[in-house]
DNA sequence: CGACTTTGACCTGCGC
DNA sequence: GCGCAGGTCAAAGTCG
């Protein structure tokens, strides 16, 4: 199958309004008839149980580290508006105080969806590695699949520090074990099984980030074209209601 | 108890 | 040869 780098950014950028707005279209348009029907099954579930943007967003903070309660509102070079806002967010209180201790708590006993899942496919992924990268704020996540023993099947999950809302998926090598179906992958009683579409590579140790970039770009200039309909739309209508009164 | 995440240590390739 | 950066290993801890 292959996969459209459309797919990726408009699927995995925060906020993914198009595919939680009519999954029925976007998964239209990137999987074949039999598959959409279990994809918008596992979908109905997953958005009712997860929200995977903001799970990713905690996942993949800034590496660097931020005091937040030496410092009210902590400035970190190159730090995108979204993290500020959440920095925003934590600022504690003496109110919150109390709130915080017990959401750590829940936190420590949650498990976390994992970056491997957000940014899922229908293959189940083990984590075995994460490093900081030279240059990006966002620590890199390394997965194996662990769908059948000896698949060599690898992934690096990493959050693009031009779009912080984007995730960087990059495959090494192929499954050795065929497209597994949603039925496996529900097996799994702690991921989120919604095959959103993420980017794969055919060769090994390819990276996406220039061309997610300029995809970034071209995504940029398809919501001024939309604003500019919007605005038009928006325009028409007032000018009816105008009429009509 | 098995599957999983976390994280420091180790390995490897590359540029100087 | 050395240092750096990226990739992987493996022990320890967590979770259901």
């Amino acid at each position: 199958m292959d996969w459209d780098l459309q797919a990726i950014v408009g699927c995995n950028k925060a906020p993914a309004a198009t595919v939680m707005d009519n999954p029925h279209l976007i998964f239209s348009q990137h999987f074949c008839p039999e598959e959409q029907d279990d994809l918008l099954c596992n979908f109905q579930e997953f958005s009712e149980t997860t929200t995977v943007v903001d799970e990713l967003e905690e996942l993949y903070k800034p590496s660097y580290p931020r005091h937040v309660h030496d410092n009210p509102l902590p400035v970190v070079a190159n730090s995108p508006p979204i993290l500020d806002e959440k920095v925003k967010e934590l600022k504690p209180s003496d109110k919150t105080a109390s709130r915080c201790k017990k959401s750590k708590k829940r936190q420590k006993n949650k498990r976390v969806v994992t970056a491997a899942d957000g940014v899922s496919d229908p293959w189940a992924w083990r984590k075995y590695g994460q490093k900081p990268i030279k240059g990006s704020p966002y620590p890199r996540s390394y997965y194996r699949c662990s769908s059948s023993k000896g698949c060599l099947a690898r992934k690096h999950v990493e959050r693009s520090h031009l779009d912080p809302g984007v995730f960087i998926v990059t495959y090494t090598a192929e499954h050795s074990d065929p497209h597994p179906t949603c039925k496996n992958s529900q097996q799994r009683k702690n991921s989120s099984t919604i095959p959103l579409p993420t980017t794969r590579t055919r060769d090994d140790q390819h990276t996406l980030i220039p061309v997610v970039a300029e995809a970034i770009e071209d995504e940029h200039e398809e919501i001024k074209e939309l604003k500019k309909e919007e605005d038009f739309v928006e325009g028409v209508g007032f000018q009816a209601s105008k009429l009509r009164n």
